[in-house]
DNA sequence: GTGAATGCAAAACCTTTGCAACTGG
DNA sequence: CCAGTTGCAAAGGTTTTGCATTCAC
């Protein structure tokens, strides 16, 4: 069976970003991409260590900030800031943004409401050039605001 | 003459943010303001505390810290995170997100197209409250933009 | 007067780096 | 084979904390 990231990488190297052709597949690299697609949570370098580790008792924690990196810059994961915390890695490669409730610190994927674009509302100087745009949210979830209410 | 934060306070006293009664008006706290009042551009802490030294050489980090964070729960200022780099703080109160031009590394604050809203875009679970939303683009500024292409 | 804020130094925290050993293509 | 990657430990930069002192109200 092909791995995912195998699948990935080709389906990626199709398309306009060619970076990932020279992406050695490490034993390493492969175990980090698949903890995150497997749980397709939002976890933490740390968090991705931690579970890495339950599957390979060697890797090191440096090595999957590495791994994180490298994936980041090939485009198979994004890297997600919601204020001053941990960076968390999420798969979902759709445009999307993060909520993440103040209450139980549960972080969700968030999409565009039907044909919208990020970048729509935001009056930008002509001539500008987005490279990433990255928009995080602070609330409570649905969930924490109905047992908040009641 | 009455001090901008002084009327800040009472600016937003009268609405239904009350909590700025409580806040306590010291020498360092004013000060901090004051250098961000002065040239409302993105300082990081440490460019705070640079500048506050200035005019008052017995002010420590720890502190100018506190104050920007005291200065942040009240909604005096806000706290700007692009990225996982330190976190710039900026006296701008309307909504608005951060562009920040990776060649020059300057800060731009990009407004609201006419009418639009910040949060109209997404798709969010119904029921979920929204208390901060944080919009962090990265790119080529037009300016450093143009220069590329020349 | 008194609770809150300051200043200092030390710690905490996340992340990166240097380098010798190893490994995937 | 050998450039690129790993693992380890140590360093880096940002932010927070503990505590005695000082200050604003």
């Amino acid at each position: 069976m092909v791995s995912k990231l195998q699948q990935s990488i080709v389906v990626e190297s199709t398309s306009e970003n060619g970076a990932l052709g020279g992406l050695r597949m490490t034993k390493q690299r492969k175990l980090v991409y698949d903890v995150l697609m497997d749980e397709r949570d939002h976890p933490t370098a740390t968090e991705v260590y931690i579970r890495s580790k339950e599957r390979m008792s060697s890797i090191s924690l440096a090595t999957v900030y590495n791994c994180l990196e490298t994936l980041s810059a090939a485009g198979l994961v994004k890297q997600v800031n919601v204020g001053r915390d941990a960076s968390r890695y999420c798969p979902n490669l759709a445009p999307h943004a993060h909520f993440i409730c103040g209450k139980c610190e549960e972080v969700y994927d968030i999409g565009l409401k039907n044909d919208a674009e990020m970048e729509s509302v935001w009056a930008l100087p002509e001539g500008t050039r987005i490279d990433h745009l990255e928009v995080a949210m602070k609330g409570l979830c649905a969930k924490c605001n109905a047992k908040q209410k009641a």
